[in-house]
RNA sequence: GCGCCUGUGGCUCAAUGGAUAGAGCAUCUGACUACGGAUCAGAAGGUUGGGGGUUCGAGUCCCUCCAGGCGCGCCA
């Protein structure tokens, strides 16, 4: 079944000839939605609006859907959808599993990049909005059918490891005792200890190369450190509630194969020259190049990125490629696409996007530091929300918090300000579906169907929800999670009108039915919404 | 210097080129012997950073200036 709106939508396109631009209506005396499409097609027939718009009414028939259009205002299209519809909306939403949800006709592979942590070091606040909105999207798109890979691009290789290889021997580390937390003080240790020590570095630089090399007792040291890691970073996923699996984890080192072979490709087609020593791509539009090879003869994150997308185009067959990293990088990746499309690595019918978002900001307005001025710990962040509310409660604060304006903006980390169960906050949102739950759990009957939205504000309840899988559809598409918990929140907020002046279980006969049903649907759209965003819907608090 | 992002009530944020710019927090005023008051109703609070322009219509698009953040060849 297409959604309401979208059968208006098709309706009025078919009769109008341009696509309607259906909208909700933006106050309530303007009924359901509303539509400007008089207004535009006005100008090009040369005649006033609200003679187009009646006869394009004229041509409609949505009887069976809405109420009699009104025009309005300078030309504008006010629908207001039958009661009836909307209830048999509400009850299908009360019973499908799915929440009105479809999957798409014809699912797309989507390679999502997101987490990213570095082996040996723990997570700390930078991953926390990468991790968040990178399992929102995997929730989202999986929800409509998409298939989803997400990709972890574990930093597991780089100049670190020959000094934390080294420190591990010198100071004879028994690496069965080893933890995530033991690693990165090690990592501390063996950058002081390089930095005061000539004889240490010149050691670390030769465990480097032993390590490019496939040096086998080199190579099982470093499989340990990464072990001890992916423990690590599997806590705090536990932790956080998010799928990410082992099976995701797609390390820089897997691509080192890659590097030669593509930058060869691209020196051998003139794509890529040679300059200063470095071999390197130039774009038009930037200033910088894309550094394939520095001049050393060394590989950095520039050519490791185009071979992990090549991977996923020509391995995992992609169909759309989404970057979840902070905003600083965003150039770097129109850089790698438009390298990548100049290679025809990244075909026209491949989508690829980054998706940067701001930083997270302590009371100081400045980013979250700890005391000695290092990124605080993702933990650390937990632990502190923690203070203010029970875990599940703590979490969904700080998911909704991280995910409730728009991405690209930084935002404070406010540990009192959200988890309060007031307001717009995940806490609140919690409740709603909370309250509902018990409703349901002391009426001592099985919901059946919404047959009458006699009062206001079971109307507005049940518009509401009729909303919801377009506005899902919307948010995979243009990957605005604020979106759906803005959603969220405007359901939440006409339940809880309805609640204070619709008593269901004091109630009696089909009304009690009905509302019954109406908070069925309400309960079983807000956990499903909630479930995209990851955060949990509890049938009590 | 060049580029990217941001600027909306005291604070935190919405608004897909459409009607009178919407919410929450805080403030003030109301509603409970309660289907969970972790709630609801109401009030007050705005020259959308400034100035031009495009449009029937601009917070939104274009130009320009201002303020803040970030990035600008061999580290991710």
């Amino acid at each position: 079944m297409q959604s309401v709106p979208g059968e208006l939508s098709a309706r009025i396109e078919s009769a109008a000839g341009i696509d309607p631009q259906l909208r909700p209506a933006t106050k309530p005396q303007f009924g359901h939605y509303q539509t400007n499409v008089a207004l535009r097609l006005a100008k090009s027939a040369g005649r006033p609006p609200r003679q187009v718009a009646e006869e394009l009414l004229a041509k409609l028939d949505l009887d069976d859907l809405c109420e009699p259009p009104e025009i309005a205002g300078p030309g504008f299209i006010n629908l207001r959808v039958r009661s009836r519809v909307l209830a048999a909306i509400a009850t299908k939403l009360a019973h499908d599993p799915l929440a009105g949800l479809e999957p798409v006709a014809q699912p797309k592979t989507v390679v999502i990049d997101y987490s990213s942590p570095n082996v040996a070091k723990q997570m700390h606040v930078g991953h926390l909005r990468t991790t968040i909105i990178g399992d929102c999207f995997t929730r989202l798109l999986r929800a409509l059918g998409e298939r989803v890979i997400p990709q972890n691009h574990v930093g597991d290789w780089g100049r670190q490891f020959g000094m934390l290889i080294e420190q591990i021997a010198d100071e004879r580390l028994d690496l069965d005792s080893l933890d995530l937390a033991g690693a990165e003080e090690l990592y501390l240790r063996a950058n002081r200890h390089l930095d005061a020590d000539a004889d240490f570095a010149d050691r670390a630089r030769a465990r480097v190369v032993a390590l490019q090399a496939g040096d086998p007792p080199t190579i099982a040291v470093w499989q340990r450190l990464i072990a001890i890691s992916k423990a690590g970073f599997n806590q705090t996923y536990a932790r956080l509630g998010v799928l990410l699996t082992d099976d995701d984890i797609a390390g820089e080192s897997s691509y080192n194969d890659m590097l030669e072979p593509i930058c060869r490709d691209l020196e051998d087609r003139g794509i890529a020259v040679v300059d200063d020593g470095a071999l390197i791509v130039r774009v038009d539009g930037f200033d910088a190049p894309v550094i394939l090879r520095n001049s050393a003869g060394g590989y950095g994150y520039d050519v490791t990125d185009v071979a992990a997308l090549k991977h996923r185009v020509d391995d995992l067959r992609a169909d759309r490629l989404i970057y979840v990293t902070d905003a600083r990088q965003h150039e770097h990746f129109l850089k790698l696409f438009a390298v990548c499309r100049l290679a025809g690595y990244l075909p026209e019918g491949v989508a690829a996007e980054h998706v940067g978002y701001g930083m997270v900001l302590g009371a100081d307005q400045r980013p979250f530091k700890t005391r000695e001025g290092t990124a605080a710990h993702l933990d650390d962040l937990l632990d502190e929300a923690e203070q203010n509310a029970a875990p599940a409660v703590a979490l969904a604060a700080i998911k909704y918090a991280d995910l409730s304006n728009q991405l690209q903006k930084d935002y404070v980390f406010d540990p009192v300000r959200m988890t309060q169960t007031t307001g717009d906050t995940g806490p609140y949102l919690q409740y709603a579906h909370a309250r509902v739950a018990q409703v349901l759990k002391r009426a001592g009957q099985v919901a059946t169907d919404v047959t009458r939205l006699e009062e206001p504000a079971e109307q507005t309840v049940a518009l509401a929800l009729s909303r919801f899988p377009d506005v899902v559809e919307q948010v995979a598409a243009t990957l605005q999670p604020h979106r759906l918990c803005g959603y969220l929140y405007e359901l939440a907020s006409a339940f809880s009108v309805f609640y204070e002046n619709c008593p269901v279980l004091s109630s009696e006969g089909a009304t009690r039915e009905s509302r019954l049903a109406l908070c069925q649907a309400v309960g079983n759209v807000m956990a499903k919404g909630l479930n995209l965003l990851g955060i949990e819907a509890p049938d009590r608090m």
